[in-house]
RNA sequence: GGUCCCAUCGUCUAGUGGUUAGGACGCCGGCCUCUCACGCCGGUAACUCGGGUUCGAAUCCCGGUGGGAUCACCA
């Protein structure tokens, strides 16, 4: 059987986007799940908006997204010679042309054929001229004249397109660069890729590749076109939809794996099930069930299933991922057993690893005051400043506080009170944490150690006292 | 406007001639409970319309409508 290779080839002129992210993926994932190859392809031969800067950030995010390629990657700019090659293959066949029309002179064309109710298109006028390679010529591909050419589309099925549709286009400019067309051609067939999966947009330009494929001999690759994934009004996604850079989704704390089983799942299914790993995907990808219709991202989704992802994942591997969100609030965090018994806690309580950061601020302060008002004014009261001092002495005579010995402490405090738990544990929790919401009482205080309780817990009593009465 | 594509709950989707049209997210209840989550239980909500074909259409055909893509010496 032959080798599978896909690729993917983004333009550099931004970051890396999620529609593009999503053709990646389902290229990586086929090649994966093919043992076939991967290969990445930078087309910069826009020079004026290609810059290093979004080179960088697509490789940062591909990496983010842990999809990683077997070749490449390449780069259009440093392989001219390549496509001349194939250019003068072109013109040697008779499948291409010169022709000195000017812009201008094409522009009226366009006008005329338009005012007289056709397509616009370019004439033909000097198609049948046999001019020589002149200084100012464009180089134009000689399309059938009539006729079908029909793409056989694995997603969407046989699309038909009379060649009476298309013009001789431009394969190479006045100032000799060649034009997008045909360098995907001559890089798709001079890497040997057999497997062309990209989006939706691009199912106008294949009728042309396809001609320049048999004009060159070569036999066509498997296309597959999928459908475009759309904003919140249902228009193609763009900036005013927030965050396009897939980036952006690393800094708001989703995991890679979380994000990639999302964008799978935007448009391709495989039954009810809606949780995936990296391997699953890899398994039970298959494009013929890639949905024909376009998806909108729903972040909302996304972070539900996020929040999955991170169930799903164990503390120690959460830990290195989570570390820097915990910098980034400041705290003063190591990727030790704290971090670990910290993200424990937080572990079904963070849909992000933002959310994670946020939640787990009374662990990495040293004081927790000030209080949350409110929660000081509902729980901290005179008579419950007893209570809180009198938890101190009881866990203060604990060894450890692991879970299950706090029991006996509780439970003296209750019984000296008389007081049940669920009247204790909400002052206890704003002393701890200086708010009313956080994980369980219990494992709090496991994590956070008997100094930290007890100095709280003190602490609290004493800013009882101090507010009088 | 030409060409091409698409059409199931608000959203992502399952469905391939006979189903009470299923699941997930969201939303709304409830249970659990030391708060918040998690978990569990229940609810809300869809086949774009009109014609055919058929004993029977979400499923097949035609048309309408709606949405999208694309019409460069940009990629």
């Amino acid at each position: 059987m032959e080798t599978i290779v896909t690729r993917f080839p983004p333009s550099p002129t931004g970051y890396l986007h999620v529609g593009g992210a999503r053709t990646a993926l389902f290229n990586w994932l086929y090649a994966r799940q093919n043992n076939g190859k991967f290969v990445l392809r930078i087309e910069d031969t826009d020079t004026v908006r290609s810059t290093q800067a979004s080179v960088d950030a697509i490789f940062e995010a591909m990496r983010w997204l842990e999809l990683d390629w077997d070749e490449g990657p390449y780069f259009q700019t440093q392989r001219f010679d390549l496509y001349r090659e194939y250019l003068q293959k072109l013109l040697d066949s008779g499948d291409a042309y010169y022709c000195i029309c000017t812009q201008q002179e094409v522009e009226a064309m366009r006008q005329k054929a338009m005012a007289q109710g056709g397509k616009p298109k370019y004439d033909g006028r000097c198609r049948e001229r046999g001019l020589p390679r002149s200084d100012n010529a464009v180089i134009r591909f000689k399309s059938p004249l009539a006729g079908t050419t029909v793409v056989e589309d694995v997603i969407k099925g046989n699309i038909v397109f009379q060649n009476t549709e298309q013009d001789d286009f431009v394969v190479s400019r006045s100032d000799g660069t060649p034009t997008y067309n045909f360098v995907v051609v001559v890089d798709d067939i001079s890497m040997g890729i057999n497997t062309v999966i990209r989006g939706d947009d691009h199912v106008m330009n294949t009728p042309k590749q396809i001609l320049l494929y048999r004009a060159l001999q070569s036999p066509l690759p498997v296309f597959g076109h999928v459908p475009m994934v759309l904003g919140k009004d249902k228009a193609r996604l763009s900036k005013r939809h927030g965050a396009m850079s897939v980036t952006a989704y690393r800094d708001m704390g989703y995991l890679p794996d979380a994000f990639i089983n999302y964008l799978a799942r935007l448009g391709w299914s495989h039954g009810d099930q809606e949780f995936f790993t990296r391997q699953e995907l890899v398994e039970k990808f298959s494009l013929k069930n890639i949905g024909k219709s376009a998806g909108v991202f729903d972040t909302d989704k996304l972070t539900a299933l996020n929040a999955d992802h991170i169930r799903a994942t164990s503390v120690r591997q959460l830990a290195p991922r989570a570390l820097p969100f915990f910098r980034d609030k400041g705290y003063d965090a190591a990727d030790d057993d704290y971090l670990a018994g910290v993200i424990g806690t937080l572990h079904t309580r963070s849909k992000t690893l933002v959310e994670m950061a946020d939640g787990a601020h009374f662990y990495y302060r040293e004081d927790v005051r000030p209080y949350d008002d409110k929660a000081a004014k509902k729980f901290l009261k005179p008579e419950t400043a007893r209570v809180l001092a009198l938890l101190a002495e009881q866990l203060g005579e604990l060894d450890n506080l692991a879970e299950k010995t706090q029991e006996v402490a509780f439970k003296r405090v209750m019984d000296e009170t008389g007081l049940g738990f669920g009247k204790i544990a909400q002052p206890v929790r704003v002393a701890l944490t200086g708010t009313t919401v956080s994980p369980g009482i219990f494992e709090l205080i496991e994590v956070l150690g008997k100094a930290r309780v007890l100095a709280r817990l003190r602490a609290a009593a004493e800013f009882i006292e101090s507010t009088g009465k």
